[in-house]
DNA sequence: AAGCATTGCGTGCACACACACACAAGTCGA
DNA sequence: TCGACTTGTGTGTGTGTGCACGCAATGCTT
């Protein structure tokens, strides 16, 4: 299995950067989605929605996670009707906005999400620990910081 | 469109490397995938082949691509077949293993990926120059070296 | 040399995703 | 009030992707 590697003489630091951003976003993406699919029955994408609606206590309409997550709106639709299916979320119509739909976590929604978040955290925790210390986060948090406000302004 | 944004001050240090690792990997790739698709209709995924065939010199064998990069094998395969009704690489029996393909470019393979790498570099190169310093492209090297290392560990 | 496990490659299948469209409901202006 | 435009949501459709499998070739073991 002679596989043949980049070297990284062979490239430069933005290219470095680069690679590396979309290898380790990749990488790690999937080590989740495998653990918490295995644990939980419950793909990255559904854990994404449910974390957004975890994160604030009021419903959500179903644009706000079609904006702020990765996911296009009409994924958030299907997996929304799968998350509701199960017993996860409650979409209930607005009351301001007969066209709007309020979704919140259920009582076994956010238990789940408690498991689910569990198992990412120790999923991830090997390679943030053992691998990576405490100046590498704090650079990667940088990092995403400056790009998210670089796309918003 | 009111978004509400997920509160920096919510998250541990960890969840910002991990999320800002997901989100600005998927992003830049995005971004590179609609300027190679639109500048010279490649798709990102027939760029990383074309790449690491232009970094080696000898033909590869089309496992190698498989464990290479971020494709997998049946993936490759397909699109190496794009490729090759493209006339951008060659495929040819390998003489040592008659299981084995020997893949690489053809000279109208190099010069499109020798454009394919400049858009590339000039989409990215705005992020890359202007919310990004040195530190920063050091830091992601960093991680990338650190994080590779761990998984062929 | 003969049988069996392994490796390399390609393909059928199922699923996830984004794009474009359809429809309902709200908003704004004349 | 009536009309056109915008916004919120869901669905049909095509594309891309990974998994499991099949086939061919190789190597290993006895």
């Amino acid at each position: 299995m002679a596989t043949r590697k980049l070297t990284p003489a062979e490239m430069s630091e933005a290219d470095h950067a680069f690679y590396g951003l979309v290898w380790a976003g990749t990488t790690l993406t999937e080590r989740v989605d495998r653990a918490l699919t295995k644990a939980h029955d419950l793909p990255v994408s559904w854990f994404e929605v449910m974390l957004w609606l975890a994160n604030s206590q009021q419903p959500v309409a179903a644009s706000v996670l079609g904006n702020s997550t990765m996911l296009s709106r009409s994924q958030v639709s299907r997996v929304l009707d799968a998350l509701q299916a199960r017993g996860l979320v409650s979409r209930t119509p607005s009351a301001r906005d007969a066209r709007s739909v309020e979704v919140a976590l259920t009582p076994q929604g956010r238990e789940l999400f408690a498991e689910a978040d569990a198992t990412r955290r120790a999923c991830l925790a090997p390679v943030f620990t053992d691998v990576l210390d405490q100046q590498d986060l704090a650079a990667l948090g940088t990092v995403w910081r400056k790009l998210k406000a670089h796309k918003e302004g």
